[in-house]
DNA sequence: GCCGTTTTCGGCCCGACTGTTTTCAGTCG
């Protein structure tokens, strides 16, 4: 957490400095950010083993920055991050959010119009005035308006990666307490969407006022809404908001249950249970005045003649059809997951060695580790060409030779992560690719294209016998990017016919596919992977978030390459 | 402000795209 509130700092210090025209220290405070988010340890920590040395082993972190996070340590401020946002009062965070609006348009928008925050920004965008300044005309004015809209539209709104971890921290902390029976998440946070409002906890017990002492109380909190006799509600330091409730035991599974929703899924769920002659709300199951349900969750379901529905289904999207004609599918979990098969490596983009990357990958358990580098067109991420890939090959099979001998149970694959050009064409040579393990193709530019072009250059893609997965297809940025415009049919139908995989990408801001997407690639029979796209070892466990996404989406293991064992998975990669 | 099998000082991933500017600046990845 300590981690978080330091990059944030020092990323707005980077967009200070960068508004100043100061040269390279902005980078490195943007290097400084990165060590941080990628860091598997708390840097206050670190501080208390090991001291400013310690702090200084972290990657971008030197003598002056290390003194910065030793001051946030112990006064819980940074003066000169301070003083900065004095001079500067611009919530940057808000302004950064608008696609296209960067520093210098920042700067500009702050000197010439005093625009601080973004009800300034759309204010003097909607009174025409943006067209004015120097650099801005029309179309400018209005792509920032559209950036506002779409800003707009998921305001209040948090990634689920935001909340999770965060909200499970005060979970385990209150599961500690003797007071509290039985806990858990409820809401849209349970049923894992990947964006949340706020985080619903639910609770058994005999002490309501102990427990809400106790969650009032949790670190972190910014302030306290309101606390009763079965219920209160905080804002947490990152901006979202908890409800806790505590509902007794007979009633426990109807509560579960009612607060787990969807809303769709609970009204047509109550229907059903009125056709039954039976009454369901969040107190239970009701025969008359007699209850005959409530303390289970599945004892709800049960009470209306069906299978428990997990969490992630209850979206009213055919689940209930399907648990009556017991079709329900059976959704995959973490357990499921032999392998990854998009990582970075320090061959380019990646933060830690081909090495670093596989032992983590063990201790998970793994069974495979796909490296899945950038490839030349991309010079930013120092894409490899043909002859680097050659050599990284090298240096893999020395690695996978060194775990044969020391009888280790990992195997790495050689991918890559190659560039759809505009044309569809692969930015790397065909022969190249064909010494490859697996071929993964991305599109990492222009983003804005026709339907029917957009389409036509993916399909061309999937088409090039040696690409088997097309990375995060549809190009959305979570709060941030709508998706590309596609023809989403058009391009299953070509997947399935050419075996192109699909992937579901567990970047927390990609989640791309969407479950929706998932559920629709299932049924048209194409297949998927689970990938993470770490660019660090510690990104690895960010796989957690992708399979969520794929069980709202229905997922089972015959769905998700990466669920199957090596051998199958290698038949599947070379005769598709 | 960081970093170092070309350096403890002098470098610091760079190309494409967009919109505006008729020769470039800002943003993005």
């Amino acid at each position: 957490m300590v981690n978080r509130e330091l990059a944030k700092i020092f990323s707005e210090m980077a967009i200070f400095l960068r508004m100043k025209e100061v040269p390279f220290k902005p980078q490195a405070y943007e290097r400084a950010v990165l060590g941080l988010e990628t860091l598997n340890k708390e840097a206050s920590e670190i501080y208390q083993q090991k001291g400013i040395e310690g702090l200084k082993e972290i990657p971008g972190i030197g003598e002056n920055l290390a003194d910065k996070i030793k001051e946030y340590l112990e006064t819980g401020k940074i003066r000169s991050y301070q003083k900065l946002k004095q001079e500067m009062p611009i919530n940057l965070e808000e302004l950064t959010a608008v696609e296209g609006i960067g520093p210098k348009a920042i700067k500009l928008l702050w000197s010439k119009l005093k625009i601080k925050n973004l009800k300034d920004l759309e204010k003097a965008a909607r009174a025409k005035k943006l067209r004015l300044l120097p650099g801005f005309g029309e179309k400018s004015e209005k792509n920032i308006l559209t950036g506002i809209g779409f800003l707009k539209k998921s305001q209040g709104r948090f990634l689920l990666s935001e909340i999770l971890p965060e909200t499970q921290k005060i979970v385990s902390n209150l599961e500690k307490l003797k007071e509290v029976e039985e806990i858990s998440l409820a809401g849209s946070l349970r049923r894992g969407k990947d964006t949340i409002g706020d985080a619903d906890i639910l609770v058994i017990s005999q002490d309501p006022g102990k427990v809400i002492k106790s969650f009032i109380s949790s670190p972190g909190i910014l302030k306290v809404w309101g606390q009763g006799l079965k219920k209160a509600s905080i804002r947490t330091k990152q901006g979202f908001d908890i409800d806790l409730r505590i509902v007794p035991r007979k009633s426990y599974g109807s509560a579960l249950q009612y607060f787990t929703g969807s809303k769709e899924h609970n009204i047509f769920l109550r229907k059903m249970a009125m056709g039954k002659g039976l009454k369901l709300n969040e107190y239970g199951v009701f025969h008359g005045k007699k209850m005959i349900a409530g303390t289970t969750e599945s004892g709800i379901y049960q009470a209306i003649n069906l299978p428990f529905i997990e969490p992630e289904l209850r979206e009213n999207r055919g689940e209930i059809e399907a648990a009556r004609a017991k079709r329900l599918p059976r959704l995959i979990t973490l357990k499921n997951i032999f392998g990854d098969l998009h990582c970075h490596s320090s061959w380019n983009g990646g933060q830690n060695t081909i090495s670093e990357m596989a032992q983590t990958a063990r201790a998970r358990g793994y069974r495979y580790l796909g490296i899945a580098d950038h490839t030349k067109f991309l010079r930013i991420e120092n894409g490899l060409d043909e002859k680097q890939l050659l050599n990284q090959r090298r240096e893999i099979d020395k690695l996978n030779e060194k775990f044969i001998k020391q009888g280790i149970d990992l195997k790495i694959l050689q991918g890559c992560e190659a560039n759809i050009l505009e044309n569809g064409s692969i930015d790397i040579n065909n022969q190249a690719l064909e010494g490859l393990d697996f071929v993964i193709a991305g599109i990492h530019s222009q983003m804005k294209m026709t339907k029917a072009k957009m389409t036509a250059r993916i399909i061309r893609a999937m088409e090039n016998p040696n690409v088997d997965i097309i990375s995060h297809p549809t190009g959305r940025i979570l709060k941030k990017r709508d998706e590309f415009q596609i023809d989403f049919e058009r391009v299953l139908k070509v997947a399935k016919e050419t075996g192109t995989i699909l992937e579901i990408s567990s970047s927390p801001s990609r989640l791309d596919l969407k479950d929706l997407n998932i559920k629709l690639a299932k049924e048209a029979g194409v297949k998927m992977v689970i990938n993470t796209d770490s660019h660090s070892a510690s990104q690895l466990e960010l796989m957690d978030y992708g399979v969520i996404q794929a069980r709202r989406g229905w997922a089972e293991k015959k769905d998700i390459i990466n669920c199957w064992s090596l051998e199958k998975l290698l038949t599947f990669l070379k005769t598709n």
